[in-house]
DNA sequence: CGATTGACGTACG
DNA sequence: TCGTACGCCAATC
């Protein structure tokens, strides 16, 4: 394809929209997942280029390690993440996911066990 | 081509 | 337990 981005990225976005439904992930657990260890702040860059997506990444779902909002800003409008997020039954409070730990999606867990 | 920045994470005090 | 400092890796200036 003409468009072809890094295949990191690609694979970034194919990750997030595995995301189940009113669950969310993190960035160093996606960049685990694609054998980026230290490249956490990757996958972040790789959200920056996922506005305009097709089919849409739900960036919304992808948060910090603390479950923090890190990137709402990025979002247009700040509360527009919250706003999905408690859409898809995720609590948010102070810009931090409440229950992250319950609402936790690993791909390194997930993708395994199916495998 | 070199320096700075950044949607992060871990280590240290 | 909380706040600060440093490290990674790629993109941008």
């Amino acid at each position: 394809m003409s468009t072809k981005q890094s295949d990191f990225f690609n694979d970034v976005y194919e990750v997030v929209r595995l995301i189940p439904y009113g669950r969310v992930s993190s960035y160093g657990a996606i960049a685990r997942y694609l054998g980026a260890t230290r490249g956490a702040r990757m996958v972040g860059y790789a959200m920056n280029a996922a506005h305009g997506q097709i089919p849409a990444v739900p960036a919304h779902r992808v948060l910090n390690r603390i479950g923090m909002l890190s990137g709402k800003h990025h979002f247009g409008d700040e509360l527009a993440m919250q706003q999905l997020l408690e859409m898809e039954g995720v609590v948010v409070k102070n810009d931090q996911v409440v229950g992250f730990e319950k609402v936790f999606w690993d791909p390194n867990l997930e993708l395994n066990l199916e495998k």
